[in-house]
DNA sequence: CGTATAAATGAACGAAAATTCATATTTGGC
DNA sequence: GCCAAATATGAATTTTCGTTCATTTATACG
């Protein structure tokens, strides 16, 4: 069993490393998404009209960089921003080496 | 003669795109570098211990990201932040759709 | 002018990242 | 236990990106 966790992998401990992961059309969209709130996998998929195999690998992306985290709820899984970025309010993303305002609308 | 100034081509329209800019060791150190004030390609190039052509990519890829510009001085380049992240203080990087705000050590 | 210095460019290549497709895993309900 | 729903995974492929090298442009100076 590797690290139980978040940031096994990858460039999750580089500023550069985890901006990478933002850095992403898609996982950008699920993290803004992310931020009005914990979100079903379903949910985020429809809402960006995005294929599932391709959702479900942007969000391992995530997780690794540990930007969000991964929890079950019946048969489906339930997502939502790292406790490390609990500092959010706002559209305040805290990445531990910077933090990111998003501006309301893109 | 392309667009003068600088956002010609590449991704500098979505906030990805310009994050992508900065999701590099060497743009991120060069951005970090300048926000401490202008600066030439030899003096970056120095302190970064990189070679010449690899950082006038790096800074190309900054202007098409519309992150940086440049302006000749003598038989040397100029680099410094656009005017549209002039509102930068402290370490606040303003990419027009996101504020960054870097942490004082990395 | 010729030459040296400073920086930019373009092509070529390898490495990493994104996408697709097919398959596996987990869970709840019958 | 078996089936369907929800999501994850892995391999294969394509695309994008970083790096190197050789060459070019621009400027100053003698």
């Amino acid at each position: 069993m590797k690290t139980p966790d978040s940031s096994s992998r990858s460039n999750a401990d580089s500023c550069a490393g985890r901006l990478k992961a933002l850095a992403d059309e898609t996982r950008l969209a699920v993290v803004r998404h992310l931020m009005s709130g914990p979100c079903h996998v379903g949910e985020i998929q429809t809402a960006l009209g995005i294929e599932q195999s391709l959702l479900s690998h942007h969000l391992r992306n995530l997780r690794d960089a540990g930007i969000v985290e991964a929890t079950r709820d019946g048969k489906a899984v339930l997502y939502q921003l790292t406790p490390t970025m609990k500092r959010r309010r706002d559209g305040i993303v805290d990445l531990g080496c910077c933090r990111i305002t998003f501006d309301p609308e893109s």
